[in-house]
Parts: structure tokens; sequence; C-alpha cells
DNA sequence: CTTAAATAGTACTAAAAGAGTACTGTTTAT
DNA sequence: ATAAACAGTACTCTTTTAGTACTATTTAAG
């Protein structure tokens, strides 16, 4: 449907509160009232995302979630690798043959691999850091955690 | 999922063969072999593309379906559009108010808002005559059907 | 060394969405 | 009058998503 699933939008809220508090730590069910969620479902999000190294976690008494490292280095893009079930993708073809073998040569999938990247990196061009202090329309610092190309921040602005 | 739904991308597969045939009619039946899915499924496909007067059909006799303007005004958006059920958007919440009301005034919110205008205007930049001849990897001309910001081809080069 | 507050892992159930099919109705050239 | 096509609706099956439950493990504190 061309929408992030629930536990994806669920971990950005979560990281996005931890980002104002980065190196504190959080149980999960202090993050779950302060989000409004349910304790369980919060802990769910938090160990996908503790697997993906986005939170590091301290475990027995007094233990908890912190943020792995800085916000402006924890990415959207990275959010939704850790907690969508499927590898990034808009379209089934990009992964597997699909049903598209009478086009000699599926020219569709070219485009929508070019989609893709576009999609990826408006995602991957957004921080935590920018989620807890909105982008200022014109121009803001980008997140490029690893290594990215130039920022998409003047397309984005209204 | 972060995926288009399957119906979405037959909808473009039908499309793209269409667009190589613009003004000729083509009966579902016809569409359904040459694509290589079933018969029922692109109908229903089709009569939803045309509610969305994406395609205009004749009925009767030697009827069938035909692309409604020149590809270079049928973008990727506008498929997206026709064959997704819901509206366009990554978060529910750009729709609805959501569980986040514990936020003050959901922050998020205005970032997701922006990274869904970068992804929308990443499908209005492919047009049906792009996805015929896949874009020149530097640049190309652009679909903007209606009224569209600059092109972001350049951005979507590899 | 026992306890309680945490995370870790697994697995299950229920609800929602997606995909495909079937059936009935309408149009129109021959 | 007939047959080939589109139009609309509604239903069923499957898959995915979401949430919950349960058990195990860790560790500071008394």
């Amino acid at each position: 449907m061309l929408r992030i699933s629930k536990l994806t939008d669920y971990g950005t809220l979560v990281l996005t509160h931890m980002a104002s508090f980065p190196d504190r730590l959080f149980s999960a069910t202090d993050l779950a009232a302060i989000v409004g969620l349910g304790a369980p479902t919060v802990s769910k999000v938090l160990k996908s995302l503790g697997r993906h190294d986005l939170v590091r976690s301290v475990r027995g008494l007094h233990g908890g979630y912190a943020l792995s490292r800085p916000p402006a280095q924890i990415s959207v893009a990275q959010i939704v690798d850790a907690l969508e079930e499927q590898p990034f993708g808009l379209t089934e073809c990009s992964a597997s043959a699909g049903t598209c073998d009478f086009e000699s040569d599926c020219r569709i999938r070219a485009n929508w691999q070019r989609i893709n990247g576009v999609v990826r990196r408006a995602l991957e061009d957004v921080s935590l850091a920018d989620m807890v202090s909105p982008l200022p329309v014109a121009q803001a610092g980008g997140a490029r955690p690893i290594a990215g190309p130039q920022s998409i921040k003047g397309r984005i602005a209204p």
C-alpha cells in the first residue's frame, strides 16, 4: 500500500523521543508510557532496533535502551531497514524474476530501480536529529550517516 | 511494507505495453495474454485505470482499451493513485490523528510530509514514455504532466 | 544468595489487507 | 438476434501485519 508499517512508525516515534535525550537509558515500559503505546509492542520494536544496532541495550536491573550513536547518525532509512520485513524496494520485480518474462527484457525494471533509488535517498537524508528539530524549510544539515550523495533538502521544501 | 501492490505493478506493465502502440485499441483478453496475467485480473486493473481516466474504453463488439492521452502525459504517480486503495502517504499520521497525542505537537509529522513530497515527486517524474524507452542515465525529458517542479532525473542516475 | 526489574527470544492468535475469481448486466458491430 | 467486449459488484482465499503471551536470562540491591 506504499506505506511504512505501523511498527516502523512506532520505531520513529520511540527513537525520536530517545533522540531528545541521547545517552540516557530508557526502560521499554517507560518509553511505552511516554509514547502512548502498549509495553509489549514497544518492547518488540526496541528488540528489532537492537538487533540492527540502532539502540544498545543494558540488561538486568536498572537496564534499558539508549541510542547506539548520535541522532545525526541514525537515518530514517536505517529505521525502515530495521523494522520492515522485506528488503527495500517498491516492486517485487526488483528482487525476483516475476511474471514479466514475456517482455523481452523487462524495460520497466530499470525504471523502478531508479525510482527506488530516489525514494531510498530521501529516507537516508533525514536523520533523527532532523526529526527532533525539524528542518528549516530552505536548507538544513543532512544526516549523511555513511557515504551519501548530496543533500536533497532543497528539494523537499514545500 | 513500503511496496506498491501487485495490481499497481500489473498496471504499469499493461500501460507500458499500451504505450508502445498509442491510439491502438486492445481488448483486456489480448493484453492479459501479452503480459502473461489472468484475464480477470487485467480486466480489474483496466477498469480502475478507466475510472481514473488513464485509459479510455470502447464498449461493444470490437471494443477495448486505449491510452487516454500520450504516454508522456501519464506519470507513474498517476498509476499509483489509480490503483492503490489508500491516499498517497508513507505514514498513517499523514491522514489521521494517530496515537502520538502525547508528543505536544507531533514534530515527526512535518518530516514525514516532506519525505512524502520527495517520494511523490519521484513518481511524478517518470512517465510511461520513460518506461518504454528508459531514461538515459545522465538526463532525460521529464513527464511533467500537470504543473511540476524541476526534474529529479539528475538524482536518480546510478 | 535471594529477589525483583529489566531485556531476549520464540511462538501463537486475531485482524486487516491483497489478490484473484465469479457472476450478472450493458453495449454494439455483424 | 447474437457474440464479443466492457461495467459493476461481491465473495473467498491467502498473505501480511499487529499484538500478546510465555519462558529464559541478566544483574543490581538488599
